[in-house]
RNA sequence: GCGCCAGUAGCUCAGCAGGAUAGAGCAACAGCCUUCUAAGCUGUGGGUCAGAGGUUCGAAUCCUCUCUGGCGUGCCA
């Protein structure tokens, strides 16, 4: 399993989409070469979206920031500007505000044409493939130890990397999502000791109190699956063939379950790679021995050191312990080595709270290694609350008390879980408030948004039931489109693209659940005061049923990146 | 001690690629269904953007320090 899904979707073909922002810093551009003025590097224009609605729907400061290098005062400059930029039609009125911004306001036509834009290329309104051009990206998250089920953590991981991921395919990246096993190592040693110690007490041996071994119920059906599938024989093997054999059956068992888990959250992985596998091909052994080369590590206590003090680290960090065997930043080492070989242009990791201090360490080894760690993006993603009935639910995942992925997904559903994943800021702690996720009212923000999109659904069966057919419409229709909130709408919609684009690049996919939110309401606030379908006027019903279109549209291509349904009935 | 992340309305948080009057939702109160799904909408109140300095024409946003909270920090991964 696994397989191909993300390769599926990501289209060969390159589609330039319209994105605003940037033909009108281009416009910018040419502008001032055009009135003879020293032009700075395109990347250096700046167009923002201003924030009150009388400064016009796009915003720049390039007057502000250029004015003294020129010898004008910004408002000179500005007016100079905004003459020149007013012929242009792609705006309705350009003008000068003190004390030198310059505000666009774009034509009516445009705005027309963009809602047909989005009409038109359906399914792939948000996607500029030119933005990555084929650069390839490798995402590795939840990668939780198979010592367990999956928890809150994980998933918030599974939500965010996944989402990412889709979001990174949209605008032309070549993707592949990668799922590390950390199937070896002391963890698992504690696993198979916790589980033989289980099927001892299934079998009416003595048993021993572990100090820290694995508890929970998972840890007593694996057992019991074994004796199951193994019978009592297994008492008989030698400890190792025994430790093997339960060590065998319980990773299988468990991995097993992530993969089921994860497929159910909507979450599939192109690449699961084995630790285990990776050191049975040599490689821990490989990297010591380069390691040893660059003459970077020493002995010192008994142990042998890296020095990562020398890259950036915080101090030098043991690398193999006194006892000859090697600390986890070894094989995470060779893991991320190969990485670096598969040749991607960028490797993002996206780690959980507790490994913030594995960072620096891993960025010194890859330097040390010589490899440049500034290919490797980290996303820290802060820990997970759940709340029920306004308390904080305690966890613990050695006592066995957490809340599985699994529970959650029964409890509130994939979308809402996902959805509810994804309105924080990854690097902010997130409150997940299980009765609020659990509920099918307005508070909700996931069915307010879904509810948007099968309202426009709702309202096209209607449509069709009034004999207002969707061939019938013509362009010029949409001249008919007037009120404010009809534009706005269309702003709305326009700053789409732009918005993934932007996330591709910040990776705040939070922004995404916002804007969702956002456009649900204009749409909904809209519906409420304007009837979309009325026989008596067919021309304006078919033009506001072409804008609602559009709005079914963004919604239903946001909800697609973050791996919600968009529901036709609810 | 050191490091990372955070501190914005009563609560949960947006905004932080520097910009022009700091935004939502919840909670509170007052309203809207013979008309396309009331899972919806309208209105009212509420803020020294933790504090102090600095950079700038301009700071919630960038820098420094202080305070508060979470997490991590030489042989767990």
């Amino acid at each position: 399993m696994g397989g191909t899904d993300s390769q599926k979707k990501q289209s060969k073909g390159i589609i330039s989409e319209v994105i605003l922002i940037n033909i009108i810093k281009e416009k910018i551009w040419q502008s001032l070469k055009a009135l003879k003025l020293k032009a700075p590097p395109k990347s250096k224009i700046n167009v923002e979206y201003p924030k009150h609605k009388n400064h016009g729907d796009y915003a720049s400061n390039i007057a502000l920031n250029l004015a003294k290098k020129i010898g004008l005062t910004p408002m000179t400059l500005a007016k100079k500007l905004a003459t020149h930029l007013s012929a242009d039609p792609l705006f309705s009125e350009v003008t000068a505000a003190e004390p030198g911004f310059i505000n666009f306001h774009i034509a009516n036509k445009i705005l027309y044409s963009t809602l047909k834009d989005i009409n038109k290329l359906g399914l792939k309104f948000g996607t500029n493939y030119e933005h990555g051009a084929g650069k390839r990206v490798l995402i590795e998250f939840v990668s939780a130890n198979p010592t367990g089920p999956l928890n809150v953590v994980n998933a918030r991981a599974a939500a965010f990397g996944d989402s990412l991921a889709n979001i990174l395919i949209a605008q032309g990246y070549y993707v592949e999502r990668e799922y590390y096993i950390n199937d070896a190592g002391h963890q698992i040693e504690l696993l198979v000791e916790s589980i033989e110690n289980e099927l001892n007490r299934l079998d009416a041996i003595k048993v021993e109190e572990l100090e820290e071994g694995y508890k929970g119920e998972y840890i007593t059906e694996i057992a019991a699956h074994i004796l199951e599938t193994e019978g009592t024989i297994i008492h008989q093997f030698s400890k190792r063939d025994k430790a093997q054999k339960i060590s065998d059956l319980a990773l299988e068992i468990l991995i097993n379950d992530h993969k089921q888990t994860l497929s159910s959250f909507k979450v599939y992985f192109d690449n699961w790679i084995s630790e285990n596998e990776l050191r049975q091909k040599g490689s821990v052994e490989d990297v010591l021995a380069f390691l040893s080369e660059t003459g970077k590590i020493y002995d010192k206590d008994g142990a042998v050191w890296m020095c990562s003090s020398e890259f950036g680290d915080s101090k030098d960090r043991v690398i193999m312990r006194s006892d000859g065997t090697v600390t986890y930043i070894i094989p995470d080492l060779a893991y991320h080595i190969t990485k670096y070989k598969r040749g991607f242009d960028r490797i993002i990791d996206i780690l959980g709270p507790d490994h913030h201090g594995h960072i620096p360490k891993l960025k010194a080894g890859i330097e040390i290694l010589g490899y440049k760690p500034s290919l490797m993006h980290f996303i820290l993603l802060q820990q997970v609350n759940i709340l029920m009935n306004d308390e904080k639910v305690k966890m613990s995942k050695r006592e066995g008390r957490l809340i599985t992925l699994k529970q959650l997904i029964d409890e509130v559903g994939t979308d809402a879980a996902r959805f509810f994943f994804l309105m924080r800021k990854s690097n902010t702690p997130l409150d997940f408030d299980i009765e609020l996720a659990k509920k099918r009212t307005a508070d909700n923000p996931v069915y307010y948004v879904q509810y948007a999109h099968a309202r426009i659904a709702s309202i096209e069966k209607n449509a069709r039931s009034e004999r207002l057919r969707v061939q019938d419409f013509k362009p010029e229709y949409l001249q008919r489109l007037g009120h404010d909130e009809e534009f706005d709408i269309i702003r709305m919609l326009m700053k789409y693209p732009e918005l993934i684009a932007h996330i591709s690049s910040t990776y705040d996919v939070n922004l995404l659940t916002s804007y969702l939110i956002d456009l649900a309401g204009e749409f909904h606030r809209y519906y409420q005061k304007y009837k979309i379908v009325n026989k008596r006027y067919k021309r304006l019903s078919l033009a506001r049923l072409f804008l609602c279109k559009a709005v079914q549209t963004v919604i239903r291509n946001g909800l697609a990146l973050l791996g919600i349904s968009a529901p036709n009935k609810m």
